[in-house]
DNA sequence: CAAGCTGAAAGTGTCGACAATCGACGCTTA
DNA sequence: TAAGCGTCGATTGTCGACACTTTCAGCTTG
């Protein structure tokens, strides 16, 4: 799981929270590709593989519904968010638009110290770019664009982008290797980096623009193209579902 | 509760869920004032009182936290949120970021009916000024505002613009009558509508900027004012919290 | 008199159980 | 043979209970 955004001055407590380590298993399976689109997501079996009971299942069923992750359907239970082509205009709308808006905010707020991590974050997807790593661009390429938002400062922004990006790596990771060239997400970056570390509000939108469109196409694409076809993860329930152990601290 | 977007083909099924039931009844109380910030929700309290158990209402309060109106503090409970004001800036920044972005999409997609509808409700919203109804034009200036995301038509943002208000709502309550004058809400709100039906993208951006920062400002000081001496509404859980009943359909 | 300690009370986290409901299978019937 | 209907199993929605934690009032002590 993320970084929880540390709520106000709360002491970020224990961590040994059976509804939150659930839903970050479950988060992870789903993500991970291992529970696909419309899959359902029994509490019962979710509770007698983990070893627990299904109230913390069902309350961790319903924190994943409200990030987008899950669906409910009452009396019938929580099934896997299946995303339409629709959906990915609406993310990709959505990110486009608070991401443009961090990028500018970003800028004006960047440090040594944020400009520097901001750098770095890039050489880190560049080289996982060079040694063609496609998992690993993947993660560098969202941490880079995390990492604009939080240096933008707006907690809630931060907290949206990570919502909207949980949402999209259902998708993502279904794909696989997101881009057939890795090396084109170093070329698109860049300028976006660039064009923060310099200022100039209407160049940094036009190549966020530039560099979101980029995304938004790809994977509207692959999506369209594995839409009509892709109910074939309906797969039934019974079977195991193979979730990450819970951590041995407790049980 | 807001209407839920209608998941895929599902004919909206029952509203017979204890869960949404008490975490409409919750939601009512916070932004309706009887339950302050800070003050403490405590599941027992609420779940005697509503003559219901406790796993309904840890659901709804779940649900709560993820929007924003409750706290949850391991081991001790949940918590109406209370706003400072930087949450206020947030709010805004991120709405406003929205706003303008809902605004120049809604209208690109202006239809006759959407517009009309615009329209309508802009009047209802200047009666009530005219009236010098305060209830109502906060209620009306929500529901031009939401309009405008509707049209926009990303079910996303809308449903993050309602997450936004709900939030806001909680001092907006708190506050009682927004405005000092609420002619001023007609006033400011004329030339977005004007701007929109246009369909100049810069000259809206200008208007909602204009429109969405002078609510900010007047937000923004009345939190600042409030926010010192605003502890004042510690209260203990012990007391009856004078909920909403639950509707005579069950139990 | 203030600070720390101790105990009880209240409240949360989790569990197992029961009733209501949904979906599926098989049976009856035209 | 196909459509309609009833029954059964599975799963959800909700409940009451128990253990542990936190809180707070009263007491002890420096």
């Amino acid at each position: 799981m993320r970084t929880i955004s540390p709520p106000v001055g709360l002491p970020t407590l224990t961590e040994t929270d059976l509804v939150r380590q659930v839903a970050g298993i479950l988060t992870e399976a789903i993500v991970g590709g291992r529970l696909g689109p419309g899959q359902k997501v029994a509490e019962a079996a979710v509770a007698r593989e983990l070893g627990i009971s299904r109230a913390p299942v069902r309350e961790a069923a319903r924190l994943l519904e409200s990030q987008g992750l899950l669906q409910a359907s009452p009396r019938r239970g929580f099934f896997v968010r299946a995303l339409s082509p629709e959906d990915v205009d609406e993310l990709y709308d959505l990110r486009l638009c608070i991401e443009r808006h961090a990028a500018v905010e970003a800028a004006r707020r960047l440090t040594p110290e944020s400009r520097a991590a901001l750098r770095r974050q890039y050489e880190s997807l560049a080289e996982a770019a060079f040694r063609d790593d496609p998992a690993r661009v993947v993660e560098a390429d969202y941490q880079f664009h995390r990492l604009i938002c939080e240096i933008a400062g707006n907690r809630r922004t931060l907290r949206l982008f990570d919502g909207l990006a949980a949402e999209m790596r259902v998708v993502i990771g279904l794909i696989g290797r997101l881009y057939d060239d890795p090396h084109e997400i170093a070329r698109t970056h860049a300028p976006v980096l660039a064009a923060i570390e310099a200022g100039h509000p209407e160049r940094i939108v036009a190549h966020v623009d530039h560099h979101v469109g980029v995304a938004w196409r790809e994977v509207g694409r692959l999506v369209r193209a594995l839409s009509p076809p892709g109910r074939a993860a309906e797969g039934h329930s019974a079977e195991v579902l193979v979730l990450a152990s819970l951590s041995p601290s407790k049980r």
